[in-house]
DNA sequence: CAAATTTGTTACCAAATGGTCATAAATGTG
DNA sequence: CACATTTATGACCATTTGGTAACAAATTTG
């Protein structure tokens, strides 16, 4: 059974990749929101016109949860590698966090966050998709957290699936008042703080 | 001067109260955001005309920012109460919290969080009314929190300015969250364990 | 009762929306 | 070269969008 798409060869090559594409449009529904986003809006963003988004990607639905799981792709591997830096665990975590914080106030936010608030309470597939990608990061962090404590670099006494979800709220906290604050310094320690009332 | 509006009574007497439309219109715009909601959807949910929304309140957007500011008045009055139940502020800071918390969950959400990721980047008026409530409430835990330090009641060495940054951040966060949990208990929590990390 | 004024209702509008389809263009295959 | 196949383009479509305006209804004032 080859499971992997056929490369057949025939026909019209495309005119553009498709990474390229789904970059586009994954900017545009990040911070335009899902709603916010017209079809002239990814047509402009993409180069390419409605049909050929359509019949390479299916409807705007689709072609938004594809972006989506683009991006958390994208954004996961990128942040993931900071957590390997050091040999200490709090050292990894903390770098981490910073690497998030970062990320979160250069790029004005998480598209996470912006589809969980826009988008979850009405469409079950996003909710999911969210649902999956917070467990995997929350088990992610949980796992830190416990080789920070088991080394005695985290002193407080607290399980470390709730320090974690402590971490994920405050992070999706951070995705959040970061849109609304030219002044970024105010909360680029707050993450530092959380951590610094563990050790 | 007479800054208040002159009861002219003379013309046609309005068929409705105006606070009790501004509430419909305030949990439409909550549950389905600004791009969501049509005017159509407004209309179901007022059981009013266009025509009367416009003459009553301007276009969707000012309808909107009138909901909005509704909501944070509301809201901030339902919350604030529960801060001067005890003597204790740590008491009062914890029954604050769990407060927000609680009406968080129940309310699936905070339409001040809500706009804050769908408008503020793109909505300067949006972002100044968001911003100012914020900072009031900023004050008003920075407030909470001093006092609970000067007690003893809180016995971390940090700014209170800083420690209220923590907690409003990860309010935003819990309105965020709460919009993709079933599990609502998972969450419950969060913001205790930060309270507890602090005495 | 008549005039003035305000509100409610309906019809209407241009523009934008998401989506489809026929057709043209570009490639491999026979 | 003719054919099959895939992609690109632009025309087309019904519906919905936010918004306006004309007119009817209800009330106070004179």
């Amino acid at each position: 059974m080859n499971v992997v798409e056929e490369q057949k060869n025939v026909g019209r090559p495309r005119g553009f990749e498709e990474d390229r594409v789904l970059d586009a449009v994954m900017h545009t529904f990040w911070n335009q929101g899902y709603e916010g986003t017209s079809l002239k809006d990814l047509c402009t963003a993409t180069g390419l016109h409605k049909g050929s988004l359509y019949q390479a990607f299916g409807d705007k639905h689709q072609l938004f949860l594809k972006a989506l799981d683009y991006y958390m792709d994208q954004s996961f591997k990128d942040v993931a590698a900071s957590a390997y830096l050091h040999d200490s665990p709090l050292a990894n975590l903390r770098s981490l966090l910073e690497t998030i914080t970062t990320k979160c106030i250069e790029g004005d936010g998480c598209m996470v966050v912006n589809s969980l608030v826009e988008m979850a309470p009405h469409d079950e597939e996003v909710k999911q998709m969210i649902d999956k990608s917070y467990a995997m990061k929350q088990r992610f962090l949980t796992d830190l957290i416990d080789k920070a404590q088991r080394v005695g670099e985290i002193t407080i006494q607290q399980e470390p699936a709730r320090l974690a979800a402590v971490l994920m709220v405050t992070l999706a906290g951070l995705a959040a008042a970061v849109k609304g604050f030219s002044n970024t310094e105010s909360i680029s320690h707050v993450l530092d703080d959380v951590l610094s009332s563990w050790v």
